[in-house]
DNA sequence: TTCGTCCTGTTACAAATATAACAGAATTCT
DNA sequence: AGAATTCTGTTATATTTGTAACAGGACGAA
């Protein structure tokens, strides 16, 4: 067991805000009490500055727990937490400066963390803004149909997102299958490829060759193409019956692939719903599974 | 004492806050009244969340003048008022990044798209509200050092993850292993784990037993581990030398790793800037065997 | 001045809120 | 696998907290 105490982000006076203190302590909270200190800073400090059995029910602790982990805070009741609480509000207010124009507090707004999630909500409001929501059910409805193969084919960096398609569209539908174009063995897939199959094809600069080419004999054998690039648009866009782009550039050697990990979630989460009875159905019986091999912890 | 009124800041959705509402009632007060008015605005909201007793005494007026007056405000009693302030609060700590504002402009606020990025962005915010700036530069730091192993571990759903950073990585520095916590043999890679090699582990839940029991010897050998979980955090937290806990509930069956993605790939942009001279000439080297494979197109 | 109205504070009561004690689960250790 | 420990929730009690009723006091009008 490892307690390590950080030197958390003070207030001017030097002082630990209870929101650090919290934080400080996680560590040698239990369970229920972690449960309930996130669910404290989840809206800090509105939440605590309730009843205390306001803050049990939210949290979904009993009210008892609460007034443990108080006192575990060092405070000698809930009243006087809520007073110290009061007390940071007040100084917050008074000195409204700063405060939520840095996304991780506590570092310089130069820091890498600030700069490049800086860049990845700016590309997730550009993506957004420029997605036609039709198109974006209609795709959905496309790789939800059960009656039609799905495959899902991504490259060296995008293979990332199309693997993480995969292992939830198996989940939700029978009949799909994952190409990774970077392996030689993809022709053999295309074997069985007719028309009105779905192809879910991830293709970012550089954008391969491997793909592009796959695209072209699945096109051409009549299948339908769901394209998921950058905003440059790879090549394939030209077959693709439908496709998203992404913003991708943020400050490093790389791009981000976050705003399309975003979206492709966003289709999971739409395609779950079309017929969630047959989705539920067959979570059930993956989680039957997961039982018997034992492969997850039962509780926490 | 308090002397101006701030022309109706009202609030997003055109609801007055009570600061607005004590304000426009001020001339209907009484004297009494208007004491309290001017208390409460003096250091608002905070004075007005803890008990009504106390808000008197610092108003020096009697209890039941308050209850009067807020009554005379048009609430049915002091804790409704109480609970109505703490909305306010609630709403003016989240409001940095507006929320009502719809990303995917065209779909109604109720499509998944926008549902989905709102959860997202939120689980964005919290998670780098809580990070220590200075951990992330240490994890930095010890995946970047070169003189030490780096072992990469991903479960079922994390391997998603644990493969992107190992892509990058593995471009960035030399002696980085990708181990799959899901493969029966892992054990093989850690016959050569040393003290101070350094492990990135991710967990989320459902966390694995296999994930922990790798984490377990990695540690006994001495290991040093970095760990990317969730806000419930997997229970390898104990035996890691720092911890990275990123929300990841979205309206969705399933987690959301987009905002674990995203602290990825701003560690991947850090440690390419440790010895940026170093991963320039590595990605240099890539880029010529790239072009030797002629796996990317030239151009576009 | 005197009456009447309105305001304000003191007291008493009712409701809610927090704490303490207990017992049942769960988890860990042997 | 069983015992001990730790954790968690339920119940019961004490305290705080808010509200209602009452009575004294201030101010204005006649």
């Amino acid at each position: 067991m490892l307690f390590f105490i950080q030197a958390g982000a003070c207030m001017t006076d030097g002082i630990l805000t209870i929101a650090d203190r919290i934080h400080n302590k996680l560590d040698n909270l239990t369970r229920a009490e972690r449960q309930l200190a996130h669910s404290i800073l989840e809206n800090y400090p509105a939440s605590g500055l309730g009843p205390l059995a306001a803050l049990a029910k939210v949290a979904n602790v009993s009210v008892p727990t609460v007034a443990r982990m108080v006192q575990k805070l060092g405070f000698k009741g809930y009243p006087e937490f809520q007073t110290e609480l009061r007390e940071e509000l007040k100084a917050t207010v008074q000195n409204p400066i700063a405060k939520h124009d840095t996304w991780a507090e506590g570092a310089p707004s130069g820091h890498v963390l600030n700069q490049f999630t800086d860049a990845v909500i700016d590309n997730i409001r550009h993506t957004l803004a420029q997605i036609d929501p039709d198109k974006f059910d209609e795709a959905c409805a496309m790789v939800a149909d059960q009656s039609k193969p799905l495959y899902i084919v991504g490259g060296r960096v995008s293979h990332t997102l199309a693997e993480y398609l995969f292992l939830h569209t198996q989940v939700l539908r029978p009949n799909v299958t994952h190409i990774q174009s970077t392996s030689n063995a993809w022709p053999h897939y295309l074997l069985d490829v007719g028309p009105n199959d779905v192809f879910v094809i991830f293709d970012v600069r550089r954008y391969e060759n491997n793909t592009l080419k796959l695209a072209e004999m699945a096109h051409a054998r009549g299948a339908k193409i769901i394209l998921f690039t950058d905003q440059w648009r790879s090549p394939v866009h030209q077959l693709a019956e439908i496709s998203f782009s992404g913003r991708i550039v943020v400050p490093s050697a790389w791009d981000s692939v976050a705003t399309l990990m975003l979206l492709v979630e966003s289709m999971i989460a739409a395609v779950q719903n079309v017929d969630w009875d047959d989705t539920k159905d067959r979570m059930e019986q993956l989680e039957d599974m997961f039982d018997q091999t034992k492969l997850f912890r039962k509780f926490t």
